[in-house]
RNA sequence: GGCCCGUUCGUCUAGGGCUCUAGGACAUCUCCCUUUCACGGAGGAAACACGGGUUCGAUUCCCGUACGGGCUACCA
């Protein structure tokens, strides 16, 4: 029988979560919920230094916001538990000693200076210098010590690292379930950090470690670590855990919108759209970014839109709900190079959803936005069936169509001092009559009463229609004019 | 520099030997609808990086080059 399939998400609660790292989420997500299986939500917070408060509250708050909703993980428990890695450091100590034993792994009591030294030195000579098979018997490590001088190091609490220690001259390969054959020589591999003088294991250790504890069987994560994937292949080989091994898929990287590189804060910044699906504020420097839900987009756009870059269904349909997506996803169709973020495209899938949404619970939501508004609801039901087709976002309509809901605040004097006639007056003040005494507020009702009164006081509508635009909107040009006569009975400032 | 990954319209992408006169979407342009603004409709401009193979036949397969990206920490 297949194995239950299980993806998770590991976030390092480092920086709040940027849209890249929801992408990935969903994409585990969507994986596992497509072959019925189980997504789960695990934080890699092995590094003490980069410790920042609030962010893990904020990735479990983003992923709820998207309704990618962890089955088992921090937040939610479940039988693996811990789900965070500071809380497993006891684990992972085991695995790097089991390597050490069977010759994979040794101490190595370097200090960070030396290293920091030796690498200087290389830089200084065009080289580039790697702590691999090739340098190592130099080294202050216990491959070169006798074992006693190694124990009496460790007894007198002398700060170490544990290394794997990678053979040269041997060719690694491993299927990547988007990309294919990967082969990489050993040679090239350095004899990676596993486990840091602190106690705490290295993401290379520890992802391994709970990947198979946790019985994951499909580890998507993003390209960028492809380069390190050999040596996680070495891992799992040494460990004894080759048949435990989960599927990698490395997902292709989001790129800035505009030049190349991968997309940043900073282009969030630069380009005024946001990267966070969340408002986030940083602790230390208080400063704020702007996230989605707060720039107006709705939830399923976002993720609609994220879906989309890099991943296609394979057809010409653009709009997918979550649970459609579910059925659709599949790593064949994942697109191997970068996707360039397109935020104009954002804004159409924003648009997309809004003018799907239901105008009741639109309205609903825009009425408590109005302070002591008098309108009802059915009111605000019909404004919204007016300005949805108008805009891409909910709160847009508020700003566009702001004269549906409150007289202006100041008129367009230039068209007025262009149009307005004195004598005009009668025919204003009978077409208000008119209007009054309309009881049937449809469309056509509305234009005939207008075109009509025109020609009884011998006027063209084209002389008076921007006139009452303005009287309407106090905008010369503006959304909506019949249609918004719907509204007559409201619009009491028209009398004046 | 080394290693790895990639390369179809400006952008996201479909297509994986003959069906490609390379399809769709965003953006852009023109027109229609509309005495407004949108929506909508019709149409236009716009791409297989380059060079070698393989093949009856390459956008599609292989190799090289160019270009782009990623990695190269006791960060993830």
């Amino acid at each position: 029988m297949e194995k239950r399939v299980r993806t998770r998400f590991a976030p390092s609660p480092t920086l709040p979560l940027h849209m890249g790292g929801v992408r990935t989420a969903l994409y585990s997500y969507l994986f596992a919920k497509k072959n019925s299986g189980d997504f789960i939500l695990r934080i890699e917070d092995t590094d003490q230094n980069r410790f920042v408060q609030g962010a893990e509250q904020y990735i479990i708050d983003a992923l709820n916001w998207c309704s990618i909703v962890p089955d088992e993980g921090i937040g939610k428990g479940g039988k693996f538990e811990p789900y965070r890695q500071s809380e497993r450091k006891p684990i992972y100590r085991q695995y790097a000693e089991q390597l050490i034993e069977s010759g994979h792994a040794y101490f190595a009591f370097d200090t960070a200076e030396e290293l920091e030294q030796l690498r200087k030195n290389a830089e200084t000579e065009k080289r580039t210098f790697s702590y691999d098979a090739s340098v190592r018997s130099l080294l202050n490590n216990s491959l070169n010590l006798n074992p006693d001088e190694t124990a009496k190091r460790i007894a007198e609490g002398k700060h170490y690292v544990i290394r794997l220690k990678v053979e040269a001259g041997e060719e690694i390969s491993f299927t990547d379930l988007i990309r294919g054959k990967v082969v990489f020589k050993s040679d090239v591999i350095d004899d990676k950090v596993l486990l840091k003088s602190d106690g705490m294991p290295t993401y290379h250790l520890a992802h391994i470690v709970d990947d198979v504890l946790m019985e994951i069987t499909h580890a998507i994560r993003g390209e960028e670590w492809l380069p390190s994937a050999p040596a996680h292949i070495l891992i799992y080989k040494y460990l004894g855990w080759e048949n435990k091994m989960p599927y990698y898929a490395h997902l292709p990287l989001l790129l800035k919108p505009d030049g190349n590189g991968k997309l940043s804060k900073r282009d969030g910044d630069r380009l005024g759209f946001p990267v966070f699906p969340l408002q986030w504020k940083d602790p230390s420097s208080g400063e704020i970014s702007t996230g989605y839900r707060e720039k107006g987009y709705y939830a399923e756009a976002f993720v609609n839109m994220l879906a989309l870059l890099g991943w296609n269904p394979g057809t010409e349909q653009e709009v997918f709900s979550l649970d459609e997506l579910t059925q659709l996803f599949s790593f064949e169709h994942i697109h191997k190079a970068g996707a360039k973020f397109n935020p104009e495209k954002t804004k159409w899938f924003n648009e997309q959803w809004l003018q799907r949404m239901n105008d009741v619970e639109i309205a609903n939501r825009l009425s408590t936005q109005i302070a002591n508004s008098r309108k009802d609801l059915t009111y605000f039901i019909k404004a919204v069936a007016l300005l949805k087709p108008r805009v891409q976002f909910e709160n847009e309509m508020l700003e566009k169509g702001k004269y549906l809901f409150e007289a202006p605040e100041n008129y367009d004097e230039q068209v007025i001092s262009k149009k307005w006639k004195p004598d005009l007056k009668p025919f204003f003040n009978s077409l208000v009559a008119a209007f009054a005494s309309l009881n049937d507020f449809a469309n056509s009702n509305i234009e005939t009463t207008f075109k009509e009164t025109t020609a009884a006081n011998n006027l063209k509508p084209g002389e008076v229609l921007q006139l009452l635009r303005v009287f309407i909107s106090g905008q010369g040009t503006v959304l909506i004019y019949f249609q918004c006569l719907n509204y007559w009975a409201e619009m009491k400032w028209l009398l004046d």
